[in-house]
DNA sequence: TTCTTAACTTAATCTACATTAATTTTTTCG
DNA sequence: CGAAAAAATTAATGTAGATTAAGTTAAGAA
């Protein structure tokens, strides 16, 4: 594995923190670098999530199954992305969430274990953590008051507006997932728009 | 300002980190206690969120306003919880929350360079951050995916569970424009139920 | 390439929830 | 306490978005 497939990983690490040539080997050697083909499970709801996963390359999703069979979209990880259900990591019990690949994709993983040690190694890297689900945290709290005041034409321009490639990358049917709204509906919705 | 009143809030640190006699001398002079009259602003939609709370007693509520008028609920935060527009306040740019307390309140505020001083200071507060804000992250996944799939109904009875003091501590309105409904139908949802 | 399956579209009908507006109940506070 | 304001209820009507179902297009797989 060369050090070049790091890369894009290193690069995210040192917008929030310094990183000497010690760092880099602690981090190089505490994640591992794992492809996953189209459609693969990374996570399946029920199961421990064993691993977080930095998305390297391609693209995943993160979503429950309801009663009926609905598919519910809580986020889509492209490259320079983290993914994995934080709870079920962080107490290692059953995960609500599935978590699949929309793209043949690479991530690399890193499980509770050496995410603590890593921690305590390298305290930095607790930095880097806060702050990246901080960022997040962020971003959820602008998702959740759009869902709860504005129309889903809305918070589909929105979506657009924030994510305009994700649009012509994955199938429509996803984004009415993350969107809450029927494939049906946000067909209409489409139409519509491009008609104005 | 007696030790004493700082109890809940060492209980709280405590969770997460050890402290010793030190710590609670750094924590209890980077922290500033505050009372806030019931319907007082700490932070308007515009203004920069200077401070970071955490309420000690009362109830705040963090909430938009639409360009209609009507008002969104993020979030409550009742005794032992944090408040605060974390964008806001980390990028210093204008907030797009208002907090404003449901009750007569009481909280620690700490300033953006106090809690950047007391990163540098005590490593482990960033340690009990990036908790506090990985288990609100948590929480407002579980919103999320309720949101889009989820009817109204069902999101009030796992409110309901999951926050059964609050409903009888603050109006309904408040619930309803937590929930992304108006009160006129909560009103109609709540008689429904009681029939059950 | 063709076969099969998945994704998207369209339209008719249905329902959860919004809107408007009037009435009643509860809270606030001078 | 009593007056005024805020909160909650109720009912009629309207609409965004769901459901059902059929048809069309696009994508994988042999």
């Amino acid at each position: 594995m060369a050090d070049s497939d790091y890369d894009l990983f290193l690069k995210n690490l040192s917008k929030h923190i310094s990183l000497d040539e010690k760092d880099i080997e602690i981090f190089t050697s505490a994640f591992k670098l794992k492809k996953v083909k189209k459609s693969e499970f990374l996570l399946q709801t029920g199961d421990v999530c064993r691993y977080e996963y930095f998305v390297n390359k391609g693209c995943l999703r993160t979503y429950t199954i309801d009663p009926n069979g609905f598919e519910h979209i809580l986020m889509f990880s492209v490259e320079d992305w983290w993914a994995g259900d934080m709870y079920s990591f962080l107490t290692q019990t059953p995960a609500l969430f599935n978590i699949d690949a929309l793209e043949e994709s690479e991530v690399f993983q890193i499980d509770y274990p050496s995410i603590e040690l890593l921690y305590k190694k390298v305290p930095k890297f607790e930095r880097y953590f806060r702050i990246i689900i901080q960022n997040s945290f962020i971003t959820q709290q602008r998702r959740i008051i759009q869902n709860i005041s504005s129309s889903a034409e809305d918070r589909f321009l929105q979506f657009k507006n924030k994510y305009p490639d994700l649009i012509e990358r994955i199938p429509q049917k996803h984004i009415a997932a993350y969107l809450g709204i029927t494939p049906e509906f946000f067909s209409v919705l489409r139409k519509k728009l491009e008609k104005k």
